[in-house]
DNA sequence: CCTCGACCGTAACATTCGTTTCTTGAACAC
DNA sequence: GTGTTCAAGAAACGAATGTTACGGTCGAGG
């Protein structure tokens, strides 16, 4: 997109010049609001501006517009950003027509380098993006509620165990969710207010995840989720959602997030049933397990 | 903005949850188009839209969308001072507008933040201290063995377990190691030099592995170790040996670092086993299993 | 049972938007 | 000097926007 408003600057009349060297000045939030305060910013007439995105081929200013937000969207999921080239990113590739932005960032680096990276970012991402009172509102639900029950994908599941494995050193009634279809319907009966459903709702991943936490809503049971995306029916009906953001995830699965939070939690709770000194107990203990 | 939006979300009506959701789920671009998108694509109506705007404390949605284009601009431009930091700068930062609650300094809550931190830290010790080419050794032992065996304690077992079900997309013959004494002796028995053992040892938890790992070496297989120490006698006879600081380890136990370290190979075995493409076929492989 | 408050969608509103049409003005060729 | 061409603003139009007002629905509390 940068590269393609630089191209064709040489070839504009005047006036939609001054509207391109706005776009490229304040890339791209020039691009994201609208036409009209464009084209003041760049001291022409709103037809002025529009007759530019006619030129460059786009149908109105509104595909333009599409465009410049999908390229920005892309550009920060891949962490396409150029250190020292504020506002030109591009400006050092090949100057062809359309900017390849699928293209493997930041090569010299191995695959593997780039892959810890990634997943290094991600994990920082996500550690520093839950915020702390979700976390103790999730601790005091583990903490407090009679019997929790864990439960996740076929991926996912791995954490649940984890989680299920090191509160059971905390509290007792720590189970995970069975696998079968009628076991789980056994669980659900029993299931009640004082309750909690812990659920690693992959979206993704999830065929029965989904199905059983909202029979244990309906039932009463409390509901914590874990998910990467908020777009889950079960989002609405959650007493605590953690949102893993998806464009932290990992280079394969992002299940090191999931135990990463799972572990926070774990500490968060340990540090409520216990006020002094447990938690170096629990070391000791899962050290002599 | 996305500290606050997460920090109120909790006390907003499920309506205007939803809006927070999408809006959460793919920032700040959700945030940029019509209000009535967002409302569509949240499912609701436009005015419920709005009324969040209102009661978040902006004067109209323009207002809204004002400051999250400054927010991300500000952003963008951090990112271009702060070298690999593509994630979530103004979470460490003072809270963006006027959000009371979130700072409270001392009380347990500091603890929670404390230990994500360690655990960040350790994260990132960890990934920066196993060496790449250990890394690509591993890799092509994973690729090429006839069959690869995982096994691990009580804890690191998860680990194990993750690692074959990931590898078992991208080759056949990956399998967990028996829990049973007399099955680990029939999986002894066909054993041999083509075979791969990857043995998650932590010398705290483990009292079986390490004799089923000598064990599989006396018949000749192969064997990767992933520990957390180099005392262990089985180090001398590894093929090779990642070891994971064990000062760098979580809060509880260090099985996120364990998960992390697994998530590497199974990147590295990837790009081995499939030159080009394959590895986004395995993603769409676990999105749909 | 009723009432009250909340939450939310429908409908109507004024506003603002992007675009089209028309006109002006300047640059250039002959 | 005249005719042609192109850039660019002015005005106008239709579409879409954000907001307000109103009514309906559901659940809690008397």
């Amino acid at each position: 997109m940068v590269t393609r408003l630089s191209s064709v600057y040489p070839e504009l009349p005047p006036g939609e010049r001054a509207v391109v060297r706005v776009l490229l000045d304040d890339y791209p939030f020039a691009g994201l609001g609208s036409l009209r305060s464009l084209a003041e910013r760049a001291g022409v007439s709103p037809p002025t501006a529009s007759r530019l995105f006619d030129r460059l081929g786009y149908d109105g200013f509104a595909e333009f517009q599409a465009a410049v937000r999908d390229g920005a969207r892309d550009r920060s999921r891949l962490h396409e950003f150029v250190a020292g080239a504020p506002g030109f990113p591009e400006a050092r590739q090949a100057p062809d027509g359309e900017d390849t932005a699928l293209r493997s960032p930041e090569d010299g680096g191995s695959a593997v380098r780039q892959a810890a990276e990634e997943l290094r970012a991600g994990l920082d991402g996500t550690l520093a993006a839950v915020p702390e009172p979700l976390i103790e509102t999730v601790a005091t639900l583990l903490a407090t509620s009679r019997t929790v029950w864990a439960l996740g994908g076929p991926l996912s599941e791995l954490a649940a165990e984890y989680l299920v494995r090191q509160l059971a050193a905390l509290r007792p009634a720590a189970r995970r969710v069975p696998d079968t279809a009628s076991a789980r319907a056994g669980t659900l009966l029993d299931l009640g207010p004082p309750d909690l459903v812990v659920a690693y709702d992959f979206r993704r991943y999830c065929p029965g995840t989904s199905r059983f936490a909202r029979a244990a809503r309906v039932r009463g049971a409390r509901l914590v989720l874990v998910t990467d995306a908020w777009m889950s029916p079960l989002a609405a009906e959650a007493q605590a959602l953690i949102r893993l953001p998806h464009e932290a995830a990992g280079p394969i699965a992002p299940l090191a997030h999931e135990i990463a939070v799972t572990e926070l939690l774990l500490v968060a709770t340990a540090a409520r049933l216990a006020p002094a000194g447990r938690l170096a107990d629990l070391d000791a203990l899962t050290q002599t397990l």
